[in-house]
RNA sequence: GGGUUCUUAGCUCAAUAGGUAGAGCAACGGACUCUUAAUCCGUAGGUUGCGGGUUCGAGCCCCGCAGAACCCA
């Protein structure tokens, strides 16, 4: 343990840890059988009250009234109140009690459920047992932890002092079961694709590599499991999907963490046509099954779900809120000129798919409060995507807003292995231009594509900015349990 | 990457104009057998993020560093 991290308080408590192993007590003690949760015995009082029951938790608070004691014990369900009496107890385990327990310790006990006179169900202890000490001081009852670097860096206290934190995590496990629920009801299969690729791909982003000893090679952490999914349907799967981690080595922002949770979802068969309308209906089956109700408040504004949501065209988008065409950007002879014009700055090589990129982000995006899809995508930005047949310059593509906020990416799939090199030899040139973001040719996915990839659909979500819609949080990190930080000097001090 | 703001006791926060760093909770000692932010009496607790500078004197002013929050790109 190290000692100088400990204060007074703290090293006293230690003291007592030491004392209590010299008595032959074990502070950190072993499994207790309680058939109860707190939640349970409170809502079954009335069966219970007055009979032999156990319970268990974390003393959080503690009221002493000389030879009578009030504690508020907490376990996962909730808070319950435990009375611990000297009457019950006897002299020596009063006393023990009273000069050992702490708040912070877990204790378990025995005793009978009654009411006091003000109406709160407590548990009369007639035996406990002390089960872990704590050392460490939690933090205060009252305001808790507000602190949001510590709330971050030391989520265990943030969920110990806030109970409101552990809400929005619950609330995120129930999200992601109902869209395994809807997608499994639909007939997708769950797969699991590798993290760690030799070539990073299916999206455009700088990734995070890695170096793999046994086999001498650089290795990547996956920017998408787009390129593994596709094979999968080359191989035969209709209908699959995964929900995984995604790493980007990029910025990190209220929306952006460099490793976020993604769903990607391929149906084949289908086209984009047909993934729009899974979309919204899934997104719309979350909405009412976690909320119980089709509209809900983001950001002081009132989001509505009913089906179907808004549809409008990129380049209507694009006209709607920038001002702007594509035929105005592909008809520019000065690009530079363009940015100007458009008041945006660009830190990436200046492409047309690049300035596009920038203008939708910055112009239009922050519009799309209510869920949008914004659909038939230019092909500058799109290299996965198929062809509309009726105009070469537009993809059959998809992405849903809501809140301002890029929720869902799809597309018909690219299928035509020729095609495909040709558009990923495009991209090498600009990866020779200094584009970070552009990655090798993986002629191994062409291979497959070669072999037939069924027309296919397939689907994006971003999983944390659903979270972060449904919980009503404008940072990523509220929804994310352990969000990146930078590691402070100290840190690596203690090491 | 740029700008702004922040960092004081374990936690939440004060500290007039640059003049001996305080409070509440938590802790410790004591009183109290239905309290619930229990109450009452007493005690202790600080490298003011780190490093430099200005000054008789710095939590406060200046410079650098670290971390964080928000905004912008």
């Amino acid at each position: 343990m190290d000692e100088s991290s400990l204060n007074e308080i703290e090293r006293a408590r230690r003291d007592i840890v030491l004392s209590l192993k010299a008595s032959g007590i074990d502070p950190f003690g072993k499994r207790f059988e309680s058939q109860l949760a707190n939640k349970e015995l409170k809502e079954n009082f009335d069966s219970l009250e007055g009979k032999e029951v156990s319970g268990k938790g974390r003393i959080t608070a503690i009221r002493g009234h000389g030879k009578a004691t009030f504690a508020t014990v907490r376990d996962f369900s909730g808070d319950l109140q435990y009375y611990f009496r000297l009457d019950n107890l006897g002299e020596e385990k009063y006393n023990f009690f009273k000069k050992v327990i702490d708040i912070g310790d877990f204790i378990g006990a025995k005793g009978k459920l009654f009411k006091t006179h003000t109406g709160e169900i407590t548990l009369e202890v007639d035996d406990f047992v002390l089960l872990t000490k704590s050392i460490r001081i939690l933090p205060e009852k009252w305001h808790g932890l507000r602190d949001a670097e510590l709330r971050y860096r030391k989520r265990y206290l943030d969920l110990v002092a806030n109970r409101d934190v552990i809400e929005i995590f619950l609330k995120r496990s129930k999200i992601i079961d109902k869209i395994r629920n809807f997608l499994q009801e639909k007939g997708f299969v769950e797969v699991e694709t590798p993290m760690l690729q030799p070539v990073a791909g299916g999206a455009t982003a700088k990734p995070f590599k890695t170096y793999y000893h046994a086999l001498n090679q650089e290795m990547y952490l996956r920017i998408a499991p787009e390129l593994y999914l596709k094979r999968l349907i080359v191989g035969g799967f209709e209908k699959v999907f995964e929900i995984n981690r995604n790493f980007r080595n990029e910025g990190i922002s209220t929306k952006h963490n460099p490793e976020f949770t993604m769903l990607e979802a391929y149906w084949a068969y289908t086209d984009y046509n047909d993934i729009m309308k899974l979309t919204e209906e899934l997104i719309n089956y979350v909405v009412r099954t976690i909320n119980g109700d089709e509209t809900l408040q983001y950001n002081g504004e009132e989001i509505d779900f009913k089906i179907p949501f808004r549809r409008i065209e990129f380049n209507d988008a694009l006209r709607e809120y920038a001002g702007i065409s594509m035929e105005e950007i592909r008809n520019t002879p000065d690009l530079q000129k363009l940015v100007n014009n458009m008041e945006i700055k660009m830190d990436k090589s200046i492409t047309i798919g690049n300035i596009i990129n920038e203008i939708f982000d910055k112009k239009v995006e922050k519009n799309l409060v209510q869920p949008t899809f914004v659909y038939d995508f230019p092909i500058e930005i799109s290299p996965l995507a198929k062809r509309k047949e009726s105009n070469p310059y537009v993809v059959e593509r998809f992405e849903l807003f809501i809140g301002g906020l890029e929720i869902a990416n799809a597309f018909s799939e690219l299928n035509d292995p020729l095609d495909q090199y040709e558009r990923f030899k495009a991209q090498i040139e600009q990866k020779n231009m200094g584009d970070e973001e552009i990655h090798e040719i993986d002629m191994d996915y062409i291979e497959a594509m070669e072999y037939g990839l069924p027309p296919t659909g397939g689907l994006g979500i971003g999983i944390d900015r659903l979270v972060m819609i449904l919980t009503g949080q404008d940072s990523i990190r509220e929804v994310i349990l352990f969000p990146q930080l930078k590691k402070k000097e100290k840190d690596e001090e203690e090491k």
